[in-house]
DNA sequence: CCTGCACCTACGAAATCCGTGACGATTGGA
DNA sequence: TCCAATCGTCACGGATTTCGTAGGTGCAGG
């Protein structure tokens, strides 16, 4: 019964300027099921279609294409310490030419858990998942540094991790 | 019928040097229970316990203390652009003096989600995630270089972001 | 020896998930 | 204007999953 969401569809019959990327049909509607997904991953679909003001049926659909599409993940994510990791840092990396297949070679590194190509002084930067010091020491120096187009990199070893969220959208 | 994980629990009475920073073992099969929910975190207890050899009611007590413990979390996480967020950048910061008051005044921005004290030229590394050039600049201009105890800041802005997992312990 | 504790299994009831068919609204073209 | 195609939603029933609880086992401490 209570609407509140309603008109969701006929209120914007063409979005607010497509000009991004390329695929941002993100309705408010949507935006809401991931919020409550945000919360808690396991959430049933009835309790989700209560709050945004769906039927089950549609909530699991929708979650479905967005699983599809690749928009989000539904995925167990954990303190790195209590899984036994227990040295991380950021290394900002200084190439030269072309920076994709530094990139690349990166990403296959399972240690590297984000890597991105940046404006300023770095060229790249990467955070580097290490289960002690013999371990970092050896991505950075032997493995990252060892990739040809690098010329130096800059390590910052986390002292403490403060905040990690996964809140987008939820603001 | 098909062992594989058997004695788990006998197998490891000590395990192997737990000198680690104060949280519990966290044995082999919660580890991989957990490698289980980082594929699919809506999988389904008993397909989990048929994976690591373990029956659906045990498998679901385990998640649910994982989850109270804070050692995991299932959530959704989701591509920053296509949820309206089209800049992002990694601030590296000096400051002078403690650092935790400054750090606790990061965290308390939604726009910061990711805060980590390190070692090396930096002090502070805060990953900023806004809608568009307008939100970045007032968030790092007005906001974090007017906090007291930041001397200086400088940004390295996202061109392209290359990986970006949750992957820990599924190595 | 026995008590307490932590962990696992077993099992029935309730809730959830999932496939399917139908209905209403919007779109594009004749 | 009208029609057909498409998309999103709802309704519903059966299979599956979740959830609470009771019972059994191995281990450490008294």
């Amino acid at each position: 019964m209570q609407s509140e969401v309603v008109a969701s569809r006929s209120a914007d019959p063409k979005g607010p300027r497509s000009r991004s990327g390329g695929s941002p049909p993100l309705d408010a509607v949507s935006l809401a099921i991931i919020e409550q997904l945000q919360e808690d991953g396991r959430r049933p679909y009835a309790a989700i279609g209560k709050a945004v003001g769906l039927s089950e049926a549609a909530v699991r659909q929708r979650v479905q294409k967005l699983l599809d599409q690749g928009v989000m993940q539904i995925v167990a994510v954990t303190d790195p310490l209590t899984v036994g990791f227990r040295r991380q840092a950021m290394v900002g990396i200084h190439a030269e030419g072309d920076l994709d297949p530094v990139a690349d070679a990166l990403t296959a590194m399972p240690e590297c858990e984000y890597v991105v190509m940046t404006a300023g002084s770095f060229d790249l930067m990467v955070e580097v998942v290490c289960e002690d010091d013999d371990h970092l020491l050896e991505v950075i120096n032997q493995r990252i540094r060892a990739l040809p187009g690098v010329r130096s990199t800059e390590s910052f070893v986390y002292l403490k991790l403060k905040k990690q969220t996964y809140m987008w959208g939820t603001r």
